[in-house]
DNA sequence: GCTGCATGATGAA
DNA sequence: TCATCCTGCAGCA
């Protein structure tokens, strides 16, 4: 379930329970047996996430790269790990405990060269604010036609939102998605930063995507939201929109299925 | 058991 | 724009 909020959330939580430890680490499925024989036995010192790519800090200066695609999937365990399944590529395991990864689109061994050139091409991170990054973002905006829609795809816009976020965020914002990039107000681009920034903060926390304002169903918190009413738009279709009643329509956009309310977003 | 689908991204045409 | 790669699981016979 990979958005950029997932991908910080594994960094912070593998970070606090694996690092500084020595592993030990395979590849059971065999595609990564070379990186596994070179990590293993060695400290992993850190974890960090950029959008939504993980970078593995280990001793002796190697980092591994590894971005989950649509079906990369960790797991871990305390204690009594289960066997592998055939497609775990990497797993490693310790005194705190064991991780398998299985379906990574990538998971490499990566030199700082490449690490620099990927890096340049990631739009602002919401996850990771810098100085500047709603300018970037406004300006991103500004300069292309594209649906806005496709532009929040783009990682060299923005990095970490993906097909949930961004329908939430054109719905929260009032925008219908096809509308060309350059035409968006830049008081709406700066609140979808802003929605991007909050919302996604969010998803790290409680490990779930809830775009819901909690008030609206009557809870308090996040996290307390039904799987059921997390969500305006995204797999909505056909469905009343829980704002006006409309229901919810979808399209094929790029090859991404998109999701929004005609009512409420024009 | 099989099919289709999925919160992603790339490279060829 | 399209095919392709990655894996697991729900839904259906």
């Amino acid at each position: 379930m990979p958005e950029g909020h997932t991908l910080h959330r594994a960094a912070r939580l593998q970070r606090r329970r694996f690092a500084g430890h020595q592993l030990q680490v395979d590849s059971p499925q065999g595609r990564f047996t070379d990186g596994a024989a070179l990590l293993d036995g060695r400290v992993l010192e850190g974890v960090e996430a950029v959008g939504k790519h993980l970078f593995y800090r280990w001793e002796d200066a190697i980092t591994v790269h590894v971005h989950l695609g649509l079906f990369g999937k960790f797991r871990t365990f305390t204690r009594d790990a289960p066997e592998p399944t055939q497609g775990t590529r990497l797993r490693w395991w310790g005194e705190p405990g064991t991780l398998h990864l299985s379906g990574p689109t990538a998971c490499d061994v990566m030199e700082s060269d490449a690490e620099e050139q990927l890096l340049l091409r990631l739009g602002p991170d919401p996850l990771a604010v810098r100085p500047g990054d709603e300018q970037r973002l406004q300006s991103a905006f500004a300069r292309r036609r594209i649906p806005v829609a496709q532009l929040l795809l783009d990682q060299a816009v923005v990095s970490g939102i993906g097909n949930v976020y961004r329908a939430e965020f054109c719905f929260l914002v009032g925008v219908d998605p096809f509308t060309p990039a350059n035409e968006v107000p830049p008081e709406m681009v700066r609140d979808i930063w802003r929605l991007a920034i909050d919302h996604m903060r969010v998803g790290e926390r409680i490990g779930r995507i809830v775009t819901v304002d909690p008030t609206e169903v009557g809870v308090r918190l996040h996290r307390e939201i039904s799987s059921r009413e997390r969500l305006y738009v995204y797999k909505r279709q056909g469905l009343g929109c829980r704002r006006c009643g409309s229901a919810i329509r979808h399209a094929l956009l790029a090859n991404r299925t998109v999701w929004w309310c005609p009512t409420c977003q024009r």
